[in-house]
DNA sequence: GATGAATGAGTGTTCATTCAT
DNA sequence: CATGAATGAACACTCATTCAT
């Protein structure tokens, strides 16, 4: 009966895989598709029929590459955290030792993998959940490890006396925060591209860590 | 046939409602079991069997309550958006002239709200997307106009020089985003109550508009 | 593509439950129509479809009544094991001390059971091996105590002398044979009436037993 | 994704082809490969799959070898059927003229078959209606030959005098029975051996026939 | 001979919903 | 108000089989 189509949560951009370790081919395809279709409606939302349509194959042939729905969603959910940890890590690394350029480079990282990659944002976000524990705890894993990144710079600063903060914990999930509901609201434009956006977290983030930045340009 | 639960995103708290508008009887009851549900499992991870198993009733009998499970839902993210927008309207009314005392009072009301009624938080913002269109406008409007609260008093504290932001909207983004994500990882505690936290994004929030706080406390 | 009937392994005759504990109903219409396809088709030979439009209903009617097929098979399963153990039961309450009149009654009774009911003695025998083994553990449990019966008879006949057997075991195999493979040949008629195959399969008994019978009819 | 292993009606013993006529190569793997799983499963409760992976193989391999599932299972039907056919008539030649020389041949080979060959004993018996009638022709063609061998025989005793029976037919269908449902039961010990199982056979059947056999020792 | 990818039909089962009682 | 029985569509997934390589 119904004509209208499914409601979704995210535009339909074109989705795009972080990483370049899938290599073409059909698994590659229903990776994208799926990431596509998970993020805008959600995993339960989003049958394996629609997938197969939307790949214009026969939903039989899904089970050549995945062995279920879950585990294609796992791999989506493992490759998000895998790319996000590696950002983050990366990022550390080019940053010298300084906590507050170490901040500058993990908020910047942070702002630059959700902007650039929303569908892998909200799928890894909110459909980790849908996954059995057995699936989803290498993902948890990383993301505790990514986690700790943020809170070492955190206390490392607060201990040199370059950050103030009344609470480091609230303050780390203020930040980390930042990143994760951008999906919903931010599209990138020329009035504010990513790199604004990412100075901009940038700049808001070492404010709630009690660093004086530059003057602030008006609007 | 299966044993192990469903996973679930949140811990299984008493889901509560947070109006007393609902009055006591069936009807009450499917709404607190669904605001349960669809919190842990999402609106398509939780059936209309599941929900009546949970109330000890029939599938059959919840149609006697609500013309279909769209409909539950839908009062649910109504309710929602209702005791927030209310909630940060009376907190305004009574937080006179100043926009630094109309700020506390903002980012104070949406704190408790999100940190009291998790479930409550996570359904109105995960969920409403499964709404077909004319089911979700009354509370989309309603986002627009608490939106527009946090915004005015934004602007007002620019417009007086007692807010220095370097862009007003990515700010007010933030500082919505602070509630926004608190069920997934605050759990009330002696070490953190509801009223410390509320303190923290307050403080936090100051910060990020440029203005000075008290010295921050250690840790 | 195919049109022609599915193979079938007995004559379509109607299907009988053997018991009168199962109310009528739509629950005793499926376990009616399901001992024919099983016992024509086996288990997986027949399919829920098959079921529901032998039945003229439609397949997810049949969940109201069972929870899965499988369950279907069991309580068959266990009927069959159950009318079986309580009509030997029955035979030997009313036979007597001695043991050719309890072995008498045990074969005529187990003839009389696999020549009224060959889709249930089929079914118990050859499609208990799908089910798991917690449904299958009660059958098997009375299949023992079946067994068991036969088994007393003939070591008691053994001990008074009246039955001379080179090997209980094997003998006692071959008595519940004749019962077990009748529903794959036998067919009712008036020149080989049950009451008649009843009492050859004891003439035959009692000959592997030892006794000597009456002298024998001509064919 | 099931862990459980499939239930199954056979012990898992190597199964073994009576015939050497299979030359050896994958052909003869298949179709060993194929007799262990119907007989423990079923034809339709083993797959294709199933088989492959037994073999280490992929599915499309076995095309190469068979044109389809079914014919497997003819194949090794009409192997199971001449092997049984070929036996009794070696047997019969082997035996004299004399109708109980001949009951001892015949019941002697039967019972060895049966009891060295369980899984194509119950193949051939319990999967064979699910072949296409044009497929299971042959084999029942020559299920047919080898029960006028066993009639003749116990006609021709009939006639003799030597054999006193009160129903041929049914006396016959008690005999073939004997071996038929071995596989379920019987496992080859040193307390009973096939040589031992097959002379308890002779011994029963000619008891059936009239004929007084040697005092039966204990036990 | 064997493989990987695909197909089309079909599997058992669950879904939200209806309706007579 | 609530139930039990039913529906029709959809679900994730498996089936035997094909075919280009």
């Amino acid at each position: 009966m119904s004509v209208t189509p499914p409601p979704s949560r995210l535009r339909s951009l074109k989705a795009v895989l972080p990483s370049s370790a899938v290599p073409d081919g059909t698994r590659r395809r229903i990776l994208e598709a799926a990431l596509q279709l998970f993020a805008s409606r959600g995993f339960h939302g989003a049958s394996i029929r629609d997938l197969a349509t939307a790949l214009e194959l026969r939903p039989s042939a899904l089970y050549a590459h995945f062995p279920s729905k879950e585990h294609v969603l796992a791999e989506l959910v493992r490759m998000g955290h895998e790319a996000h940890h590696e950002g983050l890590r990366t990022a550390l690394l080019g940053a010298g030792s300084e906590p507050i350029e170490q901040l500058r480079a993990l908020v910047r990282a942070h702002t630059l993998l959700h902007a650039n990659h929303p569908q892998l944002a909200v799928v890894v976000n909110e459909e980790i959940h849908v996954l059995p524990p057995e699936l989803a705890a290498p993902s948890l894993a990383l993301r505790e490890q990514s986690a700790a990144l943020l809170h070492a710079v955190i206390e490392r600063g607060r201990a040199q006396g370059v950050f103030s903060v009344p609470h480091a914990g609230v303050t780390a999930a203020a930040i980390s925060t930042l990143g994760l509901r951008l999906p919903y609201w931010y599209e990138p434009s020329a009035a504010l591209d990513v790199d604004m956006l990412a100075d901009l977290h940038v700049e808001l983030s070492l404010r709630m860590l009690g660093v004086q930045g530059p003057p602030a340009p008006v609007s």
